[in-house]
DNA sequence: CGCCGCCTTGACTCCCTTCAATGCGAGTGG
DNA sequence: CCACTCGCATTGAAGGGAGTCAAGGCGGCG
Protein backbone atom coordinates (compact mmCIF):
# COMPACT_ATOMS: atom_id res chain seq x y z
CA UNK A 1 0.00 0.00 0.00
CA UNK A 2 2.77 2.68 0.84
CA UNK A 3 4.11 2.95 -3.25
CA UNK A 4 2.05 0.78 -6.09
CA UNK A 5 -1.62 0.43 -4.38
CA UNK A 6 -1.77 3.74 -2.80
CA UNK A 7 -0.80 5.45 -5.54
CA UNK A 8 -3.73 7.34 -6.43
CA UNK A 9 -4.67 8.81 -9.68
CA UNK A 10 -3.20 12.09 -8.58
CA UNK A 11 -0.33 10.83 -8.23
CA UNK A 12 0.29 8.32 -10.78
CA UNK A 13 -0.63 11.14 -13.39
CA UNK A 14 2.44 13.44 -12.07
CA UNK A 15 3.96 9.77 -11.14
CA UNK A 16 7.92 9.33 -12.98
CA UNK A 17 7.96 7.94 -16.66
CA UNK A 18 4.28 8.09 -16.67
CA UNK A 19 2.69 11.32 -17.77
CA UNK A 20 0.48 11.09 -19.94
CA UNK A 21 -0.64 14.55 -20.44
CA UNK A 22 2.96 16.05 -20.90
CA UNK A 23 1.60 19.57 -20.99
CA UNK A 24 -0.42 19.91 -17.67
CA UNK A 25 3.23 17.45 -16.34
CA UNK A 26 5.51 19.95 -17.72
CA UNK A 27 3.97 22.98 -15.42
CA UNK A 28 5.37 20.30 -12.48
CA UNK A 29 8.29 19.34 -14.01
CA UNK A 30 9.29 22.73 -15.02
CA UNK A 31 9.64 23.76 -11.56
CA UNK A 32 10.77 21.06 -9.58
CA UNK A 33 14.25 20.67 -8.22
CA UNK A 34 16.42 17.44 -7.48
CA UNK A 35 17.39 16.65 -3.88
CA UNK A 36 19.66 14.09 -2.77
CA UNK A 37 19.45 12.71 1.20
CA UNK A 38 21.16 10.51 3.13
CA UNK A 39 19.83 8.51 5.89
CA UNK A 40 18.48 10.66 8.56
CA UNK A 41 18.43 14.57 7.10
CA UNK A 42 15.31 15.95 7.49
CA UNK A 43 13.31 17.65 4.45
CA UNK A 44 11.44 19.59 6.81
CA UNK A 45 10.64 19.93 10.62
CA UNK A 46 6.84 20.48 12.41
CA UNK A 47 6.09 23.75 12.58
CA UNK A 48 7.92 25.31 9.84
CA UNK A 49 6.56 27.35 7.07
CA UNK A 50 5.13 24.82 4.34
CA UNK A 51 7.00 26.43 1.42
CA UNK A 52 7.61 22.79 -0.96
CA UNK A 53 6.09 19.89 -1.42
CA UNK A 54 8.11 16.98 -2.48
CA UNK A 55 7.83 13.21 -4.63
CA UNK A 56 9.58 10.44 -3.81
CA UNK A 57 12.31 9.35 -6.71
CA UNK A 58 14.43 6.66 -4.99
CA UNK A 59 14.25 5.90 -1.79
CA UNK A 60 12.31 5.73 1.42
CA UNK A 61 11.14 8.89 3.73
CA UNK A 62 9.04 8.65 7.00
CA UNK A 63 6.73 11.57 8.01
CA UNK A 64 6.39 11.59 12.24
CA UNK A 65 5.49 13.62 14.99
CA UNK A 66 7.31 14.30 18.15
CA UNK A 67 5.27 14.12 21.42
CA UNK A 68 6.18 16.00 24.47
CA UNK A 69 7.48 13.30 26.08
CA UNK A 70 9.70 12.44 22.96
CA UNK A 71 8.23 9.87 21.30
CA UNK A 72 7.69 9.80 17.74
CA UNK A 73 4.53 8.73 16.16
CA UNK A 74 5.68 7.70 12.11
CA UNK A 75 2.17 8.93 10.49
CA UNK A 76 3.51 7.41 7.32
CA UNK A 77 6.43 5.75 4.52
CA UNK A 78 6.78 7.05 1.51
CA UNK A 79 8.43 5.25 -1.03
CA UNK A 80 8.40 5.65 -5.32
CA UNK A 81 6.16 8.06 -6.59
CA UNK A 82 4.61 9.27 -3.58
CA UNK A 83 3.86 12.50 -2.83
CA UNK A 84 4.05 14.37 0.40
CA UNK A 85 4.46 17.75 2.49
CA UNK A 86 1.22 19.01 1.54
CA UNK A 87 -1.81 20.00 4.32
CA UNK A 88 -4.19 22.35 4.72
CA UNK A 89 -1.85 24.26 7.15
CA UNK A 90 0.96 27.02 6.05
CA UNK A 91 3.02 24.85 8.02
CA UNK A 92 4.17 21.51 7.95
CA UNK A 93 2.21 19.40 10.38
CA UNK A 94 4.89 16.77 10.44
CA UNK A 95 8.48 16.46 10.20
CA UNK A 96 9.85 14.63 7.05
CA UNK A 97 12.98 12.24 7.18
CA UNK A 98 14.98 10.41 5.26
CA UNK A 99 15.00 6.12 5.61
CA UNK A 100 17.28 5.42 3.36
CA UNK A 101 19.53 7.59 0.81
CA UNK A 102 17.07 8.89 -1.08
CA UNK A 103 16.47 11.44 -4.05
CA UNK A 104 13.61 13.39 -3.79
CA UNK A 105 11.99 16.22 -6.47
CA UNK A 106 10.67 19.40 -4.98
CA UNK A 107 8.13 21.82 -6.21
CA UNK A 108 7.12 25.14 -4.67
CA UNK A 109 3.84 24.67 -2.77
CA UNK A 110 1.66 27.22 -4.58
CA UNK A 111 2.99 25.79 -7.82
CA UNK A 112 1.40 22.77 -6.63
CA UNK A 113 -1.63 23.47 -5.41
CA UNK A 114 -1.92 25.71 -8.54
CA UNK A 115 -2.05 22.80 -10.84
CA UNK A 116 -3.55 20.45 -8.78
CA UNK A 117 -6.90 22.69 -8.80
CA UNK A 118 -6.37 23.49 -12.32
CA UNK A 119 -8.83 21.48 -13.55
CA UNK A 120 -11.81 19.79 -13.11
CA UNK A 121 -10.08 16.10 -13.65
CA UNK A 122 -7.33 17.56 -11.66
CA UNK A 123 -9.46 18.57 -8.82
CA UNK A 124 -11.22 15.09 -8.58
CA UNK A 125 -8.09 13.16 -8.67
CA UNK A 126 -6.73 15.18 -5.88
CA UNK A 127 -10.31 14.81 -3.73
CA UNK A 128 -10.32 10.99 -4.43
CA UNK A 129 -6.59 10.95 -3.77
CA UNK A 130 -7.10 13.05 0.00
CA UNK A 131 -10.53 10.44 0.27
CA UNK A 132 -7.95 7.48 0.09
CA UNK A 133 -5.34 8.79 1.96
CA UNK A 134 -8.04 9.28 4.78
CA UNK A 135 -9.70 6.10 4.73
CA UNK A 136 -5.92 4.85 5.39
CA UNK A 137 -5.28 7.10 7.96
CA UNK A 138 -8.30 5.34 9.78
CA UNK A 139 -7.21 1.93 9.20
CA UNK A 140 -4.40 2.77 10.70
CA UNK A 141 -6.89 4.47 13.72
CA UNK A 142 -8.23 1.24 13.86
CA UNK A 143 -5.11 -0.95 13.91
CA UNK A 144 -2.94 1.13 16.51
CA UNK A 145 -6.78 0.93 18.54
CA UNK A 146 -7.60 -2.26 17.80
CA UNK A 147 -4.91 -4.72 16.98
CA UNK A 148 -2.79 -6.72 19.22
CA UNK A 149 1.25 -6.40 18.75
CA UNK A 150 1.29 -9.35 16.42
CA UNK A 151 -1.84 -8.28 14.36
CA UNK A 152 0.07 -5.08 13.95
CA UNK A 153 3.94 -6.48 12.85
CA UNK A 154 1.86 -9.12 10.55
CA UNK A 155 -0.17 -6.31 8.95
CA UNK A 156 2.84 -3.78 8.83
CA UNK A 157 4.63 -7.05 7.15
CA UNK A 158 1.90 -7.56 4.59
CA UNK A 159 2.47 -3.73 3.65
CA UNK A 160 5.57 -4.07 3.34
CA UNK A 161 5.13 -7.06 0.82
CA UNK A 162 2.47 -5.34 -1.12
CA UNK A 163 4.92 -2.26 -1.54
CA UNK A 164 7.70 -4.18 -3.27
CA UNK A 165 5.30 -6.51 -5.45
CA UNK A 166 5.26 -10.03 -2.96
CA UNK A 167 8.79 -10.85 -3.45
CA UNK A 168 10.02 -13.86 -2.62
CA UNK A 169 12.35 -11.74 -0.17
CA UNK A 170 11.57 -8.86 1.37
CA UNK A 171 13.61 -5.83 1.79
CA UNK A 172 13.28 -3.94 5.20
CA UNK A 173 14.51 -0.60 4.94
CA UNK A 174 13.61 0.36 8.31
CA UNK A 175 15.16 0.47 11.81
CA UNK A 176 13.32 -1.52 13.95
CA UNK A 177 12.89 1.87 16.22
CA UNK A 178 11.13 3.13 13.32
CA UNK A 179 8.50 0.03 13.05
CA UNK A 180 8.02 0.54 16.77
CA UNK A 181 7.26 4.29 16.30
CA UNK A 182 4.86 3.30 13.47
CA UNK A 183 3.50 0.81 15.03
CA UNK A 184 2.97 2.71 18.53
CA UNK A 185 4.57 -0.07 20.13
CA UNK A 186 8.29 -0.17 21.61
CA UNK A 187 11.41 -1.62 19.69
CA UNK A 188 11.27 -4.58 22.14
CA UNK A 189 7.97 -5.68 21.32
CA UNK A 190 8.58 -5.58 17.72
CA UNK A 191 11.72 -7.85 18.36
CA UNK A 192 9.58 -10.48 20.24
CA UNK A 193 6.94 -10.40 17.62
CA UNK A 194 9.33 -11.12 15.33
CA UNK A 195 11.05 -13.92 17.00
CA UNK A 196 7.56 -15.65 17.48
CA UNK A 197 6.57 -15.41 13.89
CA UNK A 198 9.88 -16.45 13.15
CA UNK A 199 9.70 -19.93 15.66
CA UNK A 200 6.24 -20.21 14.35
CA UNK A 201 6.87 -20.96 10.91
CA UNK A 202 5.38 -17.85 9.56
CA UNK A 203 8.36 -15.78 8.43
CA UNK A 204 12.07 -16.71 7.81
CA UNK A 205 14.89 -14.05 8.38
CA UNK A 206 18.14 -13.45 6.77
CA UNK A 207 19.86 -10.89 8.88
CA UNK A 208 17.94 -8.40 10.52
CA UNK A 209 16.69 -6.64 7.26
CA UNK A 210 15.82 -9.28 4.69
CA UNK A 211 12.40 -11.29 5.56
CA UNK A 212 10.22 -13.84 3.72
CA UNK A 213 6.49 -14.89 4.63
CA UNK A 214 6.32 -18.43 4.12
CA UNK A 215 2.67 -18.90 4.53
CA UNK A 216 0.77 -15.84 2.97
CA UNK A 217 -2.53 -17.07 3.85
CA UNK A 218 -2.05 -18.18 7.25
CA UNK A 219 -0.07 -14.19 7.93
CA UNK A 220 -3.76 -12.77 6.62
CA UNK A 221 -5.28 -14.84 9.31
CA UNK A 222 -3.19 -12.81 11.70
CA UNK A 223 -3.37 -9.60 10.19
CA UNK A 224 -6.81 -9.43 9.45
CA UNK A 225 -5.69 -6.46 6.90
CA UNK A 226 -9.32 -4.98 5.77
CA UNK A 227 -11.06 -6.66 9.08
CA UNK A 228 -13.33 -4.37 9.45
CA UNK A 229 -15.99 -6.50 7.59
CA UNK A 230 -19.14 -7.27 8.86
CA UNK B 1 -13.70 20.23 17.25
CA UNK B 2 -17.34 17.67 16.14
CA UNK B 3 -19.02 21.02 15.46
CA UNK B 4 -18.12 24.44 15.23
CA UNK B 5 -14.84 24.15 15.12
CA UNK B 6 -14.33 21.28 12.42
CA UNK B 7 -16.55 23.08 10.24
CA UNK B 8 -14.42 23.90 7.23
CA UNK B 9 -15.28 26.41 4.97
CA UNK B 10 -17.20 23.37 2.88
CA UNK B 11 -19.30 22.75 5.64
CA UNK B 12 -19.98 26.32 5.91
CA UNK B 13 -20.61 27.44 3.14
CA UNK B 14 -23.17 24.83 2.69
CA UNK B 15 -24.20 25.18 6.19
CA UNK B 16 -27.64 26.03 7.89
CA UNK B 17 -28.67 29.77 7.50
CA UNK B 18 -25.49 30.60 6.12
CA UNK B 19 -25.45 30.50 2.67
CA UNK B 20 -24.00 33.80 1.95
CA UNK B 21 -23.90 32.29 -2.21
CA UNK B 22 -27.69 31.35 -2.17
CA UNK B 23 -27.77 30.74 -6.04
CA UNK B 24 -24.83 27.69 -5.98
CA UNK B 25 -26.64 26.60 -2.25
CA UNK B 26 -29.54 26.11 -4.23
CA UNK B 27 -27.98 23.36 -6.92
CA UNK B 28 -27.75 21.21 -3.47
CA UNK B 29 -30.95 22.75 -1.23
CA UNK B 30 -33.07 21.52 -4.02
CA UNK B 31 -32.17 17.73 -4.11
CA UNK B 32 -31.74 17.74 -0.59
CA UNK B 33 -34.56 15.39 1.10
CA UNK B 34 -34.91 15.20 4.64
CA UNK B 35 -35.38 12.43 7.55
CA UNK B 36 -35.55 12.19 11.20
CA UNK B 37 -34.28 9.18 12.53
CA UNK B 38 -34.64 7.89 15.90
CA UNK B 39 -31.32 6.54 18.75
CA UNK B 40 -30.14 3.33 17.17
CA UNK B 41 -31.58 3.75 13.41
CA UNK B 42 -29.37 3.62 11.05
CA UNK B 43 -29.09 5.90 8.00
CA UNK B 44 -26.51 3.63 6.24
CA UNK B 45 -24.08 0.20 6.27
CA UNK B 46 -20.45 -0.63 5.26
CA UNK B 47 -20.36 -2.05 2.01
CA UNK B 48 -24.19 -0.87 0.79
CA UNK B 49 -24.29 1.40 -2.63
CA UNK B 50 -23.00 4.86 -1.95
CA UNK B 51 -26.19 6.97 -3.32
CA UNK B 52 -26.42 9.81 -0.62
CA UNK B 53 -24.63 11.83 1.40
CA UNK B 54 -25.62 13.57 4.20
CA UNK B 55 -25.64 16.53 6.32
CA UNK B 56 -26.86 17.09 9.91
CA UNK B 57 -29.77 19.08 10.78
CA UNK B 58 -30.17 18.49 14.85
CA UNK B 59 -28.71 15.82 16.78
CA UNK B 60 -25.72 13.48 16.54
CA UNK B 61 -24.86 10.43 14.62
CA UNK B 62 -21.54 7.92 15.27
CA UNK B 63 -20.17 6.17 12.09
CA UNK B 64 -18.48 3.38 12.67
CA UNK B 65 -16.46 0.14 11.41
CA UNK B 66 -17.68 -3.29 12.86
CA UNK B 67 -15.24 -5.67 13.36
CA UNK B 68 -14.80 -9.59 12.84
CA UNK B 69 -14.63 -10.20 16.45
CA UNK B 70 -17.63 -7.75 16.76
CA UNK B 71 -15.91 -4.78 18.02
CA UNK B 72 -16.74 -1.16 16.92
CA UNK B 73 -14.41 1.28 16.28
CA UNK B 74 -16.44 4.88 16.02
CA UNK B 75 -14.34 6.91 13.65
CA UNK B 76 -16.65 9.59 14.51
CA UNK B 77 -19.73 11.52 15.95
CA UNK B 78 -21.25 14.49 13.73
CA UNK B 79 -23.45 17.17 14.41
CA UNK B 80 -25.35 20.02 13.36
CA UNK B 81 -23.68 20.68 10.53
CA UNK B 82 -21.53 17.71 9.62
CA UNK B 83 -21.34 16.71 6.21
CA UNK B 84 -20.92 12.70 5.90
CA UNK B 85 -21.26 9.70 3.95
CA UNK B 86 -18.66 10.30 0.70
CA UNK B 87 -15.83 8.56 -0.11
CA UNK B 88 -13.55 7.67 -2.93
CA UNK B 89 -15.38 4.75 -3.43
CA UNK B 90 -18.77 3.44 -4.52
CA UNK B 91 -19.73 2.14 -1.15
CA UNK B 92 -20.11 3.37 2.24
CA UNK B 93 -16.73 2.54 3.94
CA UNK B 94 -18.91 2.71 7.58
CA UNK B 95 -21.72 2.21 9.07
CA UNK B 96 -23.93 5.44 10.38
CA UNK B 97 -26.33 5.27 13.07
CA UNK B 98 -28.18 7.69 15.07
CA UNK B 99 -26.89 8.44 18.52
CA UNK B 100 -29.94 10.55 19.77
CA UNK B 101 -32.92 11.66 18.02
CA UNK B 102 -31.70 13.33 14.86
CA UNK B 103 -33.05 15.31 11.70
CA UNK B 104 -30.51 15.03 9.16
CA UNK B 105 -30.68 16.38 4.95
CA UNK B 106 -30.12 14.03 2.12
CA UNK B 107 -28.08 14.55 -1.24
CA UNK B 108 -27.79 12.43 -4.00
CA UNK B 109 -24.09 11.70 -3.84
CA UNK B 110 -23.72 12.80 -7.78
CA UNK B 111 -25.66 15.98 -7.17
CA UNK B 112 -23.22 16.70 -4.12
CA UNK B 113 -19.95 15.30 -6.05
CA UNK B 114 -21.07 17.83 -8.81
CA UNK B 115 -21.53 20.77 -6.52
CA UNK B 116 -18.19 19.98 -4.32
CA UNK B 117 -16.42 20.43 -7.92
CA UNK B 118 -18.44 22.65 -9.56
CA UNK B 119 -16.11 25.76 -9.37
CA UNK B 120 -12.56 26.35 -8.57
CA UNK B 121 -13.24 27.86 -4.81
CA UNK B 122 -15.92 24.77 -4.41
CA UNK B 123 -13.22 22.10 -5.27
CA UNK B 124 -10.53 24.02 -2.64
CA UNK B 125 -12.77 23.83 0.02
CA UNK B 126 -12.90 20.59 -0.30
CA UNK B 127 -9.82 19.64 -0.58
CA UNK B 128 -9.15 22.37 2.30
CA UNK B 129 -11.23 20.07 4.25
CA UNK B 130 -10.39 16.53 3.52
CA UNK B 131 -6.86 17.70 4.37
CA UNK B 132 -8.30 18.84 7.78
CA UNK B 133 -10.32 15.89 8.24
CA UNK B 134 -7.37 13.62 7.56
CA UNK B 135 -5.19 15.52 9.72
CA UNK B 136 -7.85 14.78 12.50
CA UNK B 137 -7.46 11.47 11.73
CA UNK B 138 -3.85 11.32 12.27
CA UNK B 139 -4.45 13.08 15.83
CA UNK B 140 -6.73 9.87 16.43
CA UNK B 141 -4.39 7.95 15.29
CA UNK B 142 -1.78 9.33 17.73
CA UNK B 143 -4.24 9.33 20.88
CA UNK B 144 -5.14 5.48 19.82
CA UNK B 145 -1.59 4.49 19.15
CA UNK B 146 0.39 6.77 22.16
CA UNK B 147 -2.08 8.23 24.91
CA UNK B 148 -3.26 6.06 27.87
CA UNK B 149 -6.83 5.47 29.29
CA UNK B 150 -6.72 8.87 31.30
CA UNK B 151 -5.67 10.91 28.56
CA UNK B 152 -7.56 9.57 25.72
CA UNK B 153 -10.63 10.46 28.26
CA UNK B 154 -9.50 13.86 29.05
CA UNK B 155 -9.53 14.20 25.37
CA UNK B 156 -12.45 13.26 24.64
CA UNK B 157 -14.54 15.84 27.10
CA UNK B 158 -12.53 18.49 26.02
CA UNK B 159 -13.39 18.07 22.41
CA UNK B 160 -17.11 17.68 23.94
CA UNK B 161 -16.48 21.10 25.36
CA UNK B 162 -15.32 22.32 22.60
CA UNK B 163 -17.98 21.11 20.31
CA UNK B 164 -20.82 22.78 22.76
CA UNK B 165 -18.72 26.33 23.09
CA UNK B 166 -17.72 25.46 26.24
CA UNK B 167 -20.86 25.73 28.50
CA UNK B 168 -20.63 25.34 32.01
CA UNK B 169 -22.54 21.98 31.80
CA UNK B 170 -21.16 19.37 29.10
CA UNK B 171 -24.03 17.43 27.83
CA UNK B 172 -22.63 13.41 27.00
CA UNK B 173 -24.68 12.73 24.39
CA UNK B 174 -23.38 8.92 23.77
CA UNK B 175 -23.62 5.92 25.90
CA UNK B 176 -20.19 4.75 27.53
CA UNK B 177 -20.10 2.05 25.45
CA UNK B 178 -19.73 4.31 22.48
CA UNK B 179 -17.16 6.35 24.45
CA UNK B 180 -15.39 2.91 24.79
CA UNK B 181 -15.30 2.44 21.38
CA UNK B 182 -14.24 5.25 20.04
CA UNK B 183 -11.87 5.79 22.30
CA UNK B 184 -10.37 1.99 21.72
CA UNK B 185 -11.43 1.07 25.67
CA UNK B 186 -13.40 -0.99 27.71
CA UNK B 187 -16.42 0.80 28.76
CA UNK B 188 -15.03 -0.15 32.31
CA UNK B 189 -12.05 1.28 31.84
CA UNK B 190 -13.93 4.71 30.73
CA UNK B 191 -16.30 4.07 33.71
CA UNK B 192 -13.49 3.65 36.44
CA UNK B 193 -11.30 7.23 34.36
CA UNK B 194 -14.21 8.88 34.79
CA UNK B 195 -14.86 7.80 38.59
CA UNK B 196 -10.91 8.35 39.31
CA UNK B 197 -11.32 12.52 37.49
CA UNK B 198 -14.35 12.53 39.77
CA UNK B 199 -12.34 11.71 43.06
CA UNK B 200 -9.42 13.62 42.20
CA UNK B 201 -11.56 17.00 41.62
CA UNK B 202 -10.93 17.19 37.92
CA UNK B 203 -14.53 16.93 36.80
CA UNK B 204 -17.95 16.79 38.71
CA UNK B 205 -21.06 15.16 37.21
CA UNK B 206 -24.74 15.38 37.50
CA UNK B 207 -25.88 11.89 36.74
CA UNK B 208 -24.23 9.64 34.00
CA UNK B 209 -24.97 12.01 31.44
CA UNK B 210 -23.92 15.66 32.34
CA UNK B 211 -20.66 16.46 33.10
CA UNK B 212 -18.80 19.80 34.16
CA UNK B 213 -15.02 20.23 33.55
CA UNK B 214 -13.84 21.64 37.37
CA UNK B 215 -10.36 22.97 36.18
CA UNK B 216 -9.83 23.44 32.82
CA UNK B 217 -5.96 23.98 32.65
CA UNK B 218 -5.53 21.08 34.93
CA UNK B 219 -7.16 18.98 32.10
CA UNK B 220 -4.96 20.28 29.24
CA UNK B 221 -2.02 18.78 31.09
CA UNK B 222 -3.68 15.46 31.03
CA UNK B 223 -5.23 15.93 27.77
CA UNK B 224 -2.16 17.11 26.10
CA UNK B 225 -4.34 17.77 23.34
CA UNK B 226 -2.21 18.26 20.06
CA UNK B 227 0.33 17.18 22.12
CA UNK B 228 2.55 16.71 19.27
CA UNK B 229 4.24 19.83 19.65
CA UNK B 230 8.25 19.55 19.76
C1' DC C 1 40.80 -6.39 16.80
C1' DG C 2 37.76 -3.54 19.03
C1' DC C 3 34.37 -0.16 18.93
C1' DC C 4 29.71 1.26 18.03
C1' DG C 5 25.06 1.07 16.68
C1' DC C 6 21.43 -1.85 16.17
C1' DC C 7 19.13 -5.91 17.40
C1' DT C 8 17.69 -9.61 20.61
C1' DT C 9 16.46 -11.74 24.88
C1' DG C 10 15.19 -12.01 29.86
C1' DA C 11 12.91 -10.61 34.28
C1' DC C 12 9.73 -7.82 36.38
C1' DT C 13 6.00 -4.30 36.56
C1' DC C 14 1.90 -2.06 35.50
C1' DC C 15 -2.12 -0.72 32.98
C1' DC C 16 -5.94 -2.28 30.83
C1' DT C 17 -8.99 -6.15 29.91
C1' DT C 18 -11.90 -9.79 31.37
C1' DC C 19 -15.27 -11.75 34.17
C1' DA C 20 -18.60 -11.00 37.56
C1' DA C 21 -21.56 -8.66 40.64
C1' DT C 22 -24.02 -4.63 42.12
C1' DG C 23 -26.17 0.02 41.62
C1' DC C 24 -29.32 3.12 39.58
C1' DG C 25 -32.93 5.48 37.03
C1' DA C 26 -36.76 5.37 33.83
C1' DG C 27 -40.72 3.20 32.27
C1' DT C 28 -44.52 -0.22 33.25
C1' DG C 29 -48.04 -2.55 35.41
C1' DG C 30 -50.32 -3.98 39.56
C1' DC D 1 -47.64 4.54 45.24
C1' DC D 2 -44.80 0.76 45.03
C1' DA D 3 -42.74 -3.46 43.05
C1' DC D 4 -40.66 -5.08 39.01
C1' DT D 5 -37.84 -5.01 35.16
C1' DC D 6 -34.63 -3.66 31.77
C1' DG D 7 -30.84 -1.18 30.01
C1' DC D 8 -27.05 1.35 31.24
C1' DA D 9 -23.52 2.55 34.50
C1' DT D 10 -20.39 1.51 38.22
C1' DT D 11 -17.28 -1.15 41.08
C1' DG D 12 -14.35 -5.19 42.39
C1' DA D 13 -10.99 -9.05 41.73
C1' DA D 14 -7.93 -11.54 38.88
C1' DG D 15 -5.18 -12.21 34.76
C1' DG D 16 -2.53 -11.06 30.66
C1' DG D 17 -0.09 -8.39 27.25
C1' DA D 18 2.91 -4.83 26.40
C1' DG D 19 6.17 -1.57 28.68
C1' DT D 20 10.41 -0.86 31.35
C1' DC D 21 14.89 -1.84 32.80
C1' DA D 22 18.91 -4.35 32.03
C1' DA D 23 22.12 -7.41 29.94
C1' DG D 24 24.12 -9.55 26.18
C1' DG D 25 24.66 -10.65 20.85
C1' DC D 26 25.76 -9.52 16.20
C1' DG D 27 27.54 -7.19 12.28
C1' DG D 28 29.89 -3.42 9.94
C1' DC D 29 33.70 -0.41 9.76
C1' DG D 30 37.82 2.03 11.02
Amino acid sequence: MLTAQRLGDAELSSSLHNAKNAAEESILAASAAIRKLAPGETLYIEGELAISCFQVVSGVVKEYNTLIDGRRQITDFYSLGNIFGISEADEYLHTAEAVTNCVVRIFPRDTYLQYALASREQSQKIVTDLMTRLHRAEERAIMLGRMNARQRVATFLQRLSEDQGHPQKIRISMSRQDIADHLGLTIETVCRVLTELKKTGYIDMDGARILSIKEPERMENIACVGSTML
